[in-house]
DNA sequence: CAGCATCCGGGTGGATACTG
DNA sequence: CAGTATCCACCCGGATGCTG
């Protein structure tokens, strides 16, 4: 699909030709963030793991509806991201600790602020769904599920 | 798939029966939001809209990479949440502008504050990955593509 | 306990062709 | 120009079974 969006506030300038990072990569990059933390489990994880060190069962417990396929993804996922480090106590039953890094809890300062914001508007977007809904669905046209939920 | 997470923060406490919503319900609301911010291309298009009002082709031209099928999804989602307006002109060609309501502004916020975040911390991510690549790649074993990009 | 390997269904999203 | 309709490939993610 190649996305190739050259920006997105400002039109391109002629100054753009000595800086080495041009902010199209910027933009990539964050792009992907955005994705990571729009992913259906990550800020889930994430957050349980603000409360402090878990272990893996308790992390699949406090998530709740995670698949340990998933939770092991997306642990390894932010582990190479930097976000949380893996602690292995080599005992009889093993021991794995997971832990939030500094990088990882001040991802959810921004995450908060997004959460607030939600909890703020959702019933403004709640009530304009419902109008959506009245106005638009009797004409017999409907969404994919995914815009939806 | 079910999510029931409970609760994220704070242990369930024996005061929770009496308040006409749970937080389950404010949780799994939030996750939703969260989801529509991280998904391919809201972002984009939000951020595209917060220039001012954007045609159709215009919109496309700005993000870049997007298919018109994926547009109009995502911009009749967007529309149903009370982010945009939908603005048509009956003429010939059909001219139709799209504008961010007050919600799609205030959205650009928090937004804004995780690209903010982005923008500091990619350098840091960057180099976990490139670190963690480094050692735990050769043992042979990969990441799913989603969680590597 | 803490995973990994495999299978597999459903949904996401691109490409293409057609309409008002 | 601004979409709609259809087809289809890919891959996310759940379920299951097996290891150390």
């Amino acid at each position: 699909m190649e996305p190739r969006h050259t920006e997105v506030t400002a039109p391109p300038s002629t100054e753009a030709t000595h800086t080495p990072h041009s902010n199209t990569v910027d933009c990539r990059k964050v792009s992907q963030v955005l994705a990571r933390v729009g992913d259906k489990w990550t800020v889930l994880i994430v957050s349980s793991l603000g409360g402090g060190p878990k272990r893996f069962n308790e992390l699949k417990r406090l998530v709740g509806g995670i698949s340990q396929r998933m939770l092991t993804l997306t642990l390894k996922g932010l582990e190479r991201d930097g976000m949380v480090t893996r602690v292995v106590t080599p005992s009889i039953p093993p021991r794995v600790d997971y832990e939030l890094t500094d990088l990882g809890r001040s991802l959810l300062v921004p995450v908060g602020a997004l959460g607030e914001w939600a909890l703020a508007n959702i019933p403004q977007i709640d009530a304009a769904r419902a109008q959506f809904d009245r106005s638009s669905r009797p004409a017999g046209f409907n969404l994919p599920s995914f815009l939806k939920a």
